[in-house]
DNA sequence: ACGTGTTCGTTAGAAGTTATAACCAAGCAG
DNA sequence: CTGCTTGGTTATAACTTCTAACGAACACGT
């Protein structure tokens, strides 16, 4: 491991304490949620008063969202990944799932209710529109003939944030509907909404997963 | 207007407090979040000061419960005399949309994000399957032919749910997916995950549901 | 090697929050 | 009219985020 030398003490320093303030920040919010993530637990935590943390973060605002784009950071890189390992749509599926249930407040925390304000700064938009193109691609990937329907018309006017994917508007489409139909399932599981109800969650996915890919 | 006059003044001054408070504190809601639900904010609108309001309500989380409770009640009650009036599986769908859109936070305080200790007292439970009781009825009136999936038959033994409704498992899958779906798109919507893309979000949500309606 | 200046941590404090306790006034009943 | 229940008040405790002021430790240029 040599290189990327150019910092000095201070700055790697600076990025560990960042580092391990974001740790148990996480750890707060996987326990109880992120509206409980409280800026002094955190700094008591890891053995330093209060304010200190202001050193390091501006406002909890800022730590909120430097942990949003680790979020997004995150499953970008693991879908990223699993796309290059050779992962249909099918695997992608299963690929976000997996990473949803490894830390249910961290999807939530992308995907959950936002407080009404709230605009993701640009970079994590990007992010965002990564994941898109990967999942476009996905689609790309998949032949298949869905008759079109109005609203394939409609995207063909309105693929903006497809970001110059060259998907015809009935790809753009299935890509839409496999995101909002993952997340329906997912975040009615995550949110508890299934608890109590006595069937296996994890087999409505796929259920639902069959139907998006066959017809 | 007669009767149900077996009440004494403090007892309608009391109800009449308690609804004023909900009034604010929805307001608040609509506009900051359930997060940032103030109770001290609350009372000052009212007039009364800080915790003035105790007497009406033993804490914040007992406050929202009852908010939860009035948004389940009253989703419940708009989807009943739809379906009253004659709705199908369809119109149902636009109703929820409808009411869904007139208060995007008081959706969300059903559907969103949890506390994760949180756990609905039983009574709102009860409200709850009251709808899925409304969803299913919408479903079996379908007459449709899916093939049966492996998921069906998981259903056919899993069916406490369904409170003893008599339908076959694909009509429990339809009312699953049909709930899953909606909140997919509804959801994202809500959270704002569509804004910016271009797109018409209704068009989406009526797509979606002919998939729904044609398979 | 020695100032100097940036950075990091501290405590103090302001302005909020939920929630409890103690107290007082007003209403309702015997 | 006496008293009890109820609804309001203020004071306070224990939190929260965040700013300000101060001190110490470190890195760097001379």
């Amino acid at each position: 491991m040599a290189e990327t030398d150019t910092e000095t003490p201070r700055e790697r320093y600076r990025t560990q304490v960042r580092a391990e303030i974001k740790e148990r920040a996480w750890e707060q919010i996987a326990t109880a949620g992120a509206s409980a993530l409280s800026l002094n637990a955190v700094a008591k935590q890891i053995g330093m008063s209060g304010p200190a943390l202001y050193r390091y973060y501006a406002s909890r605002d800022e730590l909120i969202t430097e942990l949003i784009r680790d979020a997004y950071r995150s499953l970008a890189d693991t879908l990223r990944s699993a796309s290059a390992a050779g992962a249909d749509l099918a695997a992608l599926a299963h690929t976000i799932r997996g990473w949803a249930l490894e830390d249910p407040q961290r999807y939530l925390l992308i995907y959950g209710t936002p407080v009404p304000g709230y605009h993701a700064p640009g970079d994590i938009t990007l992010i965002s529109s990564e994941i898109m193109a990967i999942l476009l691609d996905a689609c790309a990937a998949l032949a298949q003939d869905s008759p079109a329907t109005p609203f394939d018309a409609h995207l063909a006017d309105h693929r903006e944030w497809a970001n110059g994917h060259p998907a015809p508007p009935a790809v753009l489409h299935r890509a839409l509907i496999f995101w909002t139909r993952i997340h329906g399932v997912l975040s009615l599981e995550l949110a508890g909404h299934f608890t109590g109800m006595g069937f296996d969650p994890a087999l409505l996915f796929t259920a639902e997963l069959d139907r998006l890919l066959a017809h």
